[in-house]
DNA sequence: TATAAAATAGATATCGTTGTCAAAGTATGT
DNA sequence: ACATACTTTGACAACGATATCTATTTTATA
């Protein structure tokens, strides 16, 4: 069979302990064993068993990944970026897909954790949002990273995304081009980076001193179809406005094919922004001006956190907010 | 801390194997031992620590999703279909991602099915295309499902989908519209489903005895920017086509976008029509003609063929072609 | 009814690590 | 030189299951 740390004790002419302390970095080995051991290691090939190790340490090497979240392009960045630590330090990721309306939810994911030693978890919206459930998770003393969470007053670490700031500049960078006329289709109400991005955009007009007409601020789920629906409400109103900001991409273009099948020009009569940075954003003509966050790097972050907490990583891994960049494409026009 | 086999053997009074026999379902246990064991677990709420049970029995519970895919909403869905049977047999869903062109892909594969004795892999598209590689796994008797292998004639199990008779198909129904000059745009040369479908155009054109223009015939490789370009070559040549037949969304929204700059109207003037009912499909505008491979349930088949293998599931689990559907939206025209 | 065969159950070894604790060796202070 | 503290090492138990092999009981067969 395979390798195990008696033969590498034999080997090397030393107890199996100090193998192990070889194995796992503890202190008080003298150096001379040290590599004693190492090159026995080496020579023979060894590789710890993970499955007794995770049974008497009681570690997985496992993270895992909690979603409830249809935006699939989101959901592989975030992936990407976990998986890229994971590969840096040994541990492997475990998909963990569950129902944020399930009343249950806190009871099945703290079984699942027990069952299978998971070492941590990263949690994504709009779970990130439930703070109950977060609450549930800490009881259980189960490590976990946040990405945009609601509040930051939680104790456990998490990475967000200025997503206020970055809808107050991309309203003002619309504002800066000439537009006063200015729509808005909000995001699914459960989502608390719905209200950021709409405060953001309410404040920067406010601060330009532009009217809120209700009639093109209108609430949509995120959803293309939402954003088709608001779309229609808005140019059923007596006048149109030259802008509309959704809150993403995918209501973005919801909004673009009900102007363009009511022949609006984009953008020469009407400019149209999104947020994400999708693929779909590239991909519609006229391609759409949006917000990038930095999914992928937000994620690896997450990960890095959860890691560092149990596996003492050397690189500074404290919580933290990353920007986000505007990004203009063809859907937005100067009118200036 | 939690409860163990001995537990339960105690409680119920018989040995921790019989109890073991029933965890497993061992026969050569009576009904009446069976009952009392089962009782005890229930009320002691007993469950079989993985990790010991991973030790003694080289299994996991731990099955991996193995891809070097950029399609975020094909691999979603993969994954998606993969998850549902997971959550139904207990079993849980590792994310391996990998590079097809690593020398040492196989090796390094190898040793992380050992590492984390996991019990089986599923592999997607393009490694599903690579033989070597997947003879390597067989050598190293590792269990996989392959889904859109290249060839059926390897032995493990697998799904596909009729790529060529849909590609035929939809041929077919572009022709019935009274198209005769139709463009192709051919996917990435690496996937096998790229020859599949360009010989479904191929051989439906030959059939109803349409000229192939080689203007309109242009090699892309799955991304939107192929499309861009191969839009662009087709429109520079001295005859346009009325309709386009990309290989996939993406490319179909590159060329649609490349038709728009050069304000040709879709589908008044040009049809286009892509392939894999991708987010995007439905989002630009007109919205795509396409063809939708039911990739949830191929992946979800997959998943039920590997752990079939060594779970014995029930139902009837053998390889199995899938049909995919065809979708008329808005960018394909009747010009008859 | 005796006996072989099959079904049932248990005692104990085992998987490959890490944890505990004690022993031996080495350095430090007085 | 001796007590003290700290470093280094190892023997062996433990983690919580399954595997093996044996003993007993039940059933089938002659």
């Amino acid at each position: 069979m395979s390798v195990t740390i008696k033969d590498i004790s034999n080997h090397a002419s030393v107890s199996i302990k100090t193998v192990s302390r070889v194995i796992n970095n503890e202190k008080n080995v003298a150096e001379a064993t040290k590599s004693k051991v190492l090159a026995s290691i080496k020579k023979l090939g060894f590789k710890p068993n993970k499955s007794a190790q995770s049974l008497r340490s009681k570690r997985s090497y496992m993270i895992a990944l909690l979603y409830d979240n249809p935006n699939k392009s989101y959901l592989a960045d975030i992936q990407n970026g976990i998986l890229q630590v994971c590969k840096k330090t040994g541990y492997n990721l475990v998909l963990q897909e569950c129902d944020y309306e399930d009343k249950n939810l806190s009871n099945s994911i703290i079984n699942f954790i027990e069952d299978f030693k998971i070492d941590g978890l990263v949690v994504t919206p709009p779970l990130s949002d439930m703070d109950d459930f977060l609450n549930n998770l800490q009881h259980a003393s189960i490590h976990y990273s946040i990405i945009a969470p609601s509040t930051k007053k939680i104790s456990s670490p998490y990475v967000s995304s200025n997503d206020y700031d970055a809808s107050y500049e991309m309203t003002e960078k619309i504002i800066s081009l000439g537009h006063k006329k200015i729509g808005f289709v909000k995001g699914h109400a459960m989502h608390s980076a719905s209200s950021l991005r709409f405060n953001g955009f309410i404040n920067a007009m406010d601060d330009y001193s532009l009217n809120r007409n209700f009639d093109w601020i209108i609430q949509g789920d995120f959803s293309f179809e939402s954003g088709f629906q608001a779309g229609e409400k808005i140019f059923s109103s007596s006048e149109h406005p030259t802008a509309i900001f959704a809150s993403n991409d995918s209501m973005a273009a919801g909004v673009m094919k009900s102007a363009q099948i009511k022949k609006i020009l984009i953008p020469e009569k009407l400019s149209i922004v999104g947020f994400d940075d999708s693929p779909t954003a590239k991909q519609v003509w006229p391609s759409l001006s949006t917000v990038k966050q930095p999914v992928i790097e937000m994620a690896l972050h997450a990960a890095k956190l959860l890691i560092g907490e149990f596996d003492g990583l050397t690189e500074e891994t404290v919580s933290k907010e990353f920007k986000s960049e505007i990004i203009i494409r063809e859907s937005l026009k100067n009118l200036n």
